[in-house]
Formats: structure tokens, C-alpha cells, sequence
RNA sequence: GCUCCCUUCGUCUAGUGGCCUAGGACACUGGCCUCUCACGCCGGUAACAGGGGUUCGAGUCCCCUAGGGAGCGCCA
């Protein structure tokens, strides 16, 4: 069998992060078996579609890397095949019309959670001959309600649903247009999807879908309900758990792979394997490993991964992005200072995020205009002077400006002055990045380059001169 | 309320009847390294929701209870 998996998503906002997971778990399973993934629009609510969620969807996949072989296909496009549909199912007798008003229908739910039953549509309408004046009317499916329906799920196992539990459901609109559980069977049949994999939200609506495929004539597609994702503290996600929009964690400073680790992690596992490149997950991934039950978001291990990529990822890979966030801050690093690929060679130990690196790594491409007041007022004391000026003197005497030489300049400026390294390097760090945190000392000095570096010192010698 | 799903350290998870005095990772924490900040390395605390079965043997199978989640829309 061709495995075809689709991402189906209402554009209704931005892409979230279950959304992401959805997408990546049908993406890796359509990658892992040669298929194909779709990316559908489901837009047939158009009070609450628009094209800039469409486009944050579309961008968030790109920016993922989530990349999809058919699509994007808009619902709103396929109206025409949807009344083919119905009026199929109006003329087979699996459908009929009803005339039950809001007020009606509501009053109906009223009673029957009153009498504490399942609010379900009773089918008064089934049997109605004539049209009802001055109403435009739903069109409801005519579920069976004997028997069972078994949806055979590759992560919840066998799920059984009496089929008297299900009641006749609209499936288009008093205006005509089609609802969601029918758009999304016509369109998983007419798209030929094999595996529909989605979240287990959804599971409940599955057995009505699969008795209007039986209507229909069509062999169901092989299910996995993915479990949701949870704040963390165990309820919905939401906005106050943190970002839950994909592209905020872009601002953030995340690299892309990493967010797709994290996700990954989040549900299914490969034994002890925490991290997992692109390649290794499309080969290793398994959905009937995803686990079963709802997982809470860890923002903090999220961080810790996104840690490891910075430490390994290829640096013009890194640098690629790390532009990215320096053009967010107004910093060009092409326009001088140190090349930025040292740069972030030098600083990928000490950031969790691209954000966090280039935050540490501005004093670089930036004139040092203030200290920071503590560290200043710690490490650049009158008695450091002397040392400074000393260094000063024999940084700008050095021939060659290579960190070997820097390393032995600073350290034959402390000996002479009995300094132990921490007392020689601190101030000079200050004067320097402007506060008392930086890569290692003579690395500092090297990318800060001759001109700058004595410029700083300068300043810093001029800074204490005026103290005394 | 009804239907469906779920339940191993705080969190993500390994575990498919004996290899479990329950393993890994994040977080937390003690130490080492050290020119700052980090990285790294070594160590520690911490879990099978509860109760019944089945079995020589149960985290693993069954049942019940409790707790959590989802659905019950002219939303998707």
C-alpha cells in the first residue's frame, strides 16, 4: 500500500505546538515509508479562517522544515465535490433534511442533560415529508444505530463505540455549506490518505466518520490518535504556559531541529536516545511506540536540547540562524568587528538559546558606551591601573595578534605585578566586553581585535583615572 | 451527566511475566575543573495511583475504585 498521510489544520491561528507535533509524526511516517504527506486547509469555517493564519501555518512548516509533497488544497475549493457528496447520500436515503430551529434543538440538549443523558440529536426530523415555511434547512446523516463500530487505532489499540451513541450529525450548514466531519471524510477518501494520524481529540468523532465511509462505500484509512500535549502543569496548553506558537520560539533564539527533537520526545521514544537527527528519526520512528498517554510540555528540557544543538550543529548552519537574531537586534556583524562564524564558534558553549548568543556576543559589533555598574564597580578598581597601562603597552608592541602571544601577554602583566589571573583577567574583561562575563580572556582580546582592544583599555584606563 | 481515552521519579520516558534491590534524560543537588560566564566530568535525592485477583513469580495480564483528559456545536 502507498502510504499518503496528511496535515489538516484550520487556519485559524498560528501553528501551535501540537499542531507541529501532528504534523512532524505524519510527516515522519509518510518520510519513514516512501509516501507521501498532503497538507490540507480546512477552511470551510470561513467566520473564523484567514489567510494570514493561513500563511503563519505555511510559514511555521517552512521554518520546521516540514516540507510537504501535495498542497496546499483549501477546502473552500473543493464546495462542488462536498454537495456531490450530500446529494449522493439525499439521494441513497443516508441523509435527509431537517427543520429543527436553534431554540429547538437546544431546548432538546436542555432536557436530556437535565434527565442526565448524552445531549444527542433525536431524529425527529427523519420521517418529515414536507419542508417546514421559513426555514432553511440542515441536512443531517442517518447513522445506524445498531451494532457497533470498531476503530482499529495503531496507538490506542481496538476502540469499540456503540453506534447507538452516535446520532444523526449535520453535515451541511442551513446555508448549504458542509461540515467538518464530512469535508474531512470526502477529502481523506478522494486523497487517497492511508494513515490518518492526528490527535486523539479527534478519536471520538472517528466512528462517525468511518459510518459515513461506510455509507459511502469506502474502506476506511488506518488510524493513530496521538495523545496531546499539556501544560506544564498538567492542564491544556495554553498561552500562560509559555509559547505555544511555533514561530515564537524562533524569537526565542530555538533552532528548528531542536523544537523537532523535543516533540518527538514528546510521546515516543527509541529505547535511551535523546537526541535524534532528522535522518535518524525518519529511520527510527515507529508509531506504534507513540505512547498512549498525554504528555506535559517541559520548557526546560526543550532548552536543554536546543543547548545540544548549539554545541554541535555546523557552524554555518549555526551562523545562519544566528544571523537571523542579529538583524533582529539592529546588529549587522558584516559591517565590522570579528567574523561572526569565530564568533560563534567561541560563544556555543554558553548560550542555551541563539538568542542568548548573540546577547553575549553584541559587545563584539558594539562600542562599549556604559559598564556594567556591579562589575565595574568590583573588578575595575584604581589599584588594577598599573596593569592595565602595562598591558596596554605590551598588547600594542605585539607584532602579531594571535592568541598564544595575547594568552602570554596577559600573563607575564599579572606576574609583573603579582596578580593572580583571576585579579589580571577580571578588569580587563570589563574594559573589554563591558562586563565581567565573556568567552576566556586572551580568546576576548583576539576577536575584539588590535584596534578595538586598545581603544577599550584605554578607555577603562582613563575610566579609573578619572576615580582617583 | 453520558461515552471514549489515559495513569512508572516533579517532568519526558525505558520496561511487553523472572535480566527490576525499576534504567536513561531534564530539573534539583554535593563535588571536581576554572581568568569570568559557561562546557565538561564524578556522585546524590526521587516513581510502578489504590485495592483485589490470575500465576511458582506481576511495573508487566484481568477486574474494581480513584484521579486526569477528550468528546457530546449549523467549530475543526
Amino acid at each position: 500500500m502507498t502510504v499518503r498521510t496528511r496535515f489538516a489544520p484550520s487556519p485559524t491561528g498560528y501553528l501551535h505546538i501540537g499542531g507541529a507535533r501532528t504534523a512532524l509524526f505524519s510527516w515522519l511516517y509518510a518520510r519513514k515509508h516512501g509516501g507521501s504527506f498532503v497538507l490540507r486547509i480546512e477552511d470551510t469555517d470561513r467566520e473564523r479562517s484567514t489567510t494570514e493564519s493561513v500563511n503563519a501555518i505555511l510559514e511555521g512548516m517552512t521554518w520546521l522544515g516540514l516540507e510537504y509533497d501535495e498542497g496546499p488544497f483549501y477546502q473552500t475549493e473543493r464546495m462542488a465535490r462536498y454537495q456531490e457528496v450530500i446529494q449522493q447520500l439525499l439521494d441513497n436515503d443516508q441523509a435527509y433534511y431537517c427543520y429543527c430551529s436553534k431554540e429547538e434543538l437546544d431546548a432538546l440538549r436542555a432536557e436530556q442533560r437535565a434527565k442526565k443523558i448524552k445531549p444527542r440529536y433525536d431524529g425527529r426530523c427523519r420521517h418529515r415529508t414536507a419542508p417546514v415555511d421559513g426555514i432553511s434547512p440542515v441536512i443531517r446523516f442517518k447513522n445506524t444505530p445498531e451494532g457497533s463500530t470498531i476503530v482499529r487505532d495503531m496507538v490506542k489499540g481496538n476502540v469499540a463505540f456503540d453506534n447507538a451513541e452516535l446520532d444523526d450529525l449535520i453535515i451541511a450548514r442551513s446555508d448549504g455549506t458542509p461540515t467538518y466531519n464530512l469535508t474531512v471524510v470526502v477529502d481523506d477518501m478522494d486523497m487517497n490518505i492511508s494513515h490518518v494520524i492526528r490527535g486523539d481529540d479527534h478519536l471520538n468523532n472517528t466512528p462517525r466518520q468511518m459510518n459515513i465511509l461506510k455509507a459511502l462505500g469506502v474502506e476506511p484509512p488506518i488510524y493513530a490518535h496521538l495523545p496531546m500535549i499539556l501544560g506544564a502543569d498538567g492542564s491544556r496548553l495554553s498561552k500562560r504556559h509559555g509559547a505555544v506558537s511555533v514561530m515564537q520560539y524562533r524569537e526565542e533564539g530555538y533552532l528548528p531541529e531542536a523544537l523537532l527533537n523535543y516533540l518527538a520526545r514528546l510521546g515516543w521514544s527509541h529505547g535511551d536516545q535523546e537526541i535524534f537527527s532528522i535522518e535518524e528519526m525518519i529511520e527510527l520512528f515507529d508509531i506504534s511506540a507513540v505512547n498512549k498517554a498525554a504528555a506535559a510540555f517541559n520548557p526546560e528540557k526543550l532548552l536543554w536540547l536546543n543547548q545540544q544543538y548549539i554545541k554541535v550543529s555546523p557552524a554555518p548552519h549555526l551562523v545562519h540562524h544566528a544571523s537571523w537574531h542579529y538583524g533582529q537586534r539592529g546588529i549587522d556583524p558584516s559591517a565590522g568587528g570579528p567574523d561572526i562564524q569565530a564568533v560563534v564558534e567561541t560563544q556555543r558553549d554558553r548560550a542555551r538559546t541563539l538568542v542568548e548568543l548573540v546577547d553575549n556576543s553584541a559587545f563584539f559589533y558594539r562600542e562599549i558606551d556604559q559598564y556594567a555598574e556591579k562589575d565595574a564597580k568590583k573588578h575595575l578598581k584604581p589599584e588594577v591601573l598599573p596593569a592595565l597601562k602595562d598591558l596596554r603597552g605590551r598588547l600594542e608592541a605585539l607584532p602579531d595578534w594571535q592568541k598564544q602571544a595575547l594568552h602570554q601577554a596577559v600573563v607575564d602583566t599579572a606576574e609583573a605585578h603579582g596578580l593572580k589571573m583571576g585579579k589580571m583577567a577580571q578588569p580587563v574583561r570589563v574594559a573589554l566586553a563591558g562586563r565581567a562575563m565573556s568567552p576566556s580572556i586572551d580568546t576576548t582580546i583576539e576577536l575584539v581585535g588590535r584596534e578595538q582592544t586598545l581603544k577599550r583599555l584605554d578607555r577603562a584606563i582613563s575610566y579609573l583615572q578619572k576615580q582617583s
